[in-house]
DNA sequence: CGAGTTTGACCAGCGC
DNA sequence: GCGCTGGTCAAACTCG
């Protein structure tokens, strides 16, 4: 499949409410973030450059993106960042003064994106391939072995293929202010999974897309910090049209699953959804929510563009249906 | 009855 | 090597 997704990769989103108070803990907050596009200050050719984008332009989409977003050239980044977002590796990286707020580093562009190949930056996490490619051993297990008792054909899969580097999917994460743990992004869902989170009191969910020959999976979990938001992380790229989308809609067509990963459909499909998008290969730090995310703008240099992702998107979608 | 959820067990990676 | 943690499996269960 051509790489025709923009957001194939661990992109960083550098959106973040620009009314922090609306992410605060007022439970009847129902601010619609499309009353702010006044405060926008899309240059042109960030504009330019994301709407050719949603064109499927044959710019490298990675540069455009990173471009579009108003982020230097990242790719050769150095940072050692966090893959995942959980609690333990945001206070570990803390601890040791990596990407840490604390330590005055808010998110700088090196750290607010990952290389853009598959070589993991030497983390604190790094993943392992053999779960990610469990189920095509099991595939090929089921041909080759007949019944042994499950628990030794299960050490077998396991152990298959041991030591091998996975293929790392491209994850895409973001925070949305919702009550609602699992929310509706058009796709369906089979939930396989459920693990507390260390220092957490809200258990992590892991779904996988129903569809068939559909590797994509989804992480949700609450945050800890504020519990009426709620961080998703899509891992994959759905080889399948969306079973909700389009119904005649052009600007769904416009995010359709050719162009948009579900996580980008939510937030056509769930237009009054507060949402901050964010790197899942970096920490948020505790710190960073208490000092930058719930009472300031977020310090993130004057490259970066503040806003709420899916105002953009509509921007984009009004200004090619007017 | 099929699809989806729950939940305990298991495994791998990592830090110490 | 050991313990901790995240991620996954799969049997049992629930639901429509």
């Amino acid at each position: 499949m051509s790489d025709n997704n923009p957001f194939n990769h661990d992109y960083a989103f550098p959106f973040f409410g620009e009314n922090p108070s609306i992410y605060g803990n007022q439970a009847n907050n129902t601010q619609n973030p499309h009353h702010n596009h006044h405060d926008f200050d899309y240059s042109s050719s960030y504009m330019s450059n994301l709407t050719e984008c949603l064109h499927g332009g044959s710019m490298d989409h990675y540069n455009t993106l990173s471009s579009a977003f108003g982020m230097n050239n990242c790719s050769s980044s150095s940072e050692v960042v966090c893959p995942q977002p959980s609690i333990d590796h945001h206070q570990e990286c803390s601890r040791k003064n990596i990407n840490s707020v604390d330590n005055q580093i808010p998110l700088t562009p090196n750290s607010l994106i990952s290389s853009s190949s598959n070589s993991e930056a030497g983390g604190c996490h790094e993943e392992d391939s053999s779960k990610i490619k469990k189920d095509d051993d099991q595939c090929e297990l089921d041909g080759d072995d007949d019944d042994d008792d499950n628990k030794s054909k299960k050490v077998g899969k396991l152990a298959k293929k041991k030591g091998e580097k996975k293929q790392k999917e491209p994850r895409f994460a973001f925070m949305t202010k919702s009550e609602i743990d699992n929310l509706e992004d058009g796709y369906r869902w089979r939930k396989y999974g459920q693990k507390a989170v260390k220092n957490s009191p809200f258990p992590r969910s892991y779904y996988r897309c129903t569809s068939q020959k559909c590797s994509v999976k989804k992480r949700v979990e609450r945050s800890y910090e504020d519990p009426s938001i709620v961080i998703t992380t899509y891992e994959g790229q759905h080889n399948h049209h969306c079973p909700a989308t389009l119904r005649g809609n052009a600007a769904a067509a416009l995010l359709s699953p050719s162009f948009l990963s579900s996580t980008q459909q939510q937030l056509y499909h769930n237009p009054n959804e507060q949402q901050i998008f964010y790197n899942p290969n970096i920490p948020i730090n505790n710190s960073f929510y208490n000092n930058n995310y719930h009472q300031q703008q977020p310090q993130l240099g004057p490259d970066y563009q503040y806003g709420l992702f899916q105002d953009m998107v509509a921007s984009l979608i009004n200004k090619r249906e007017p």
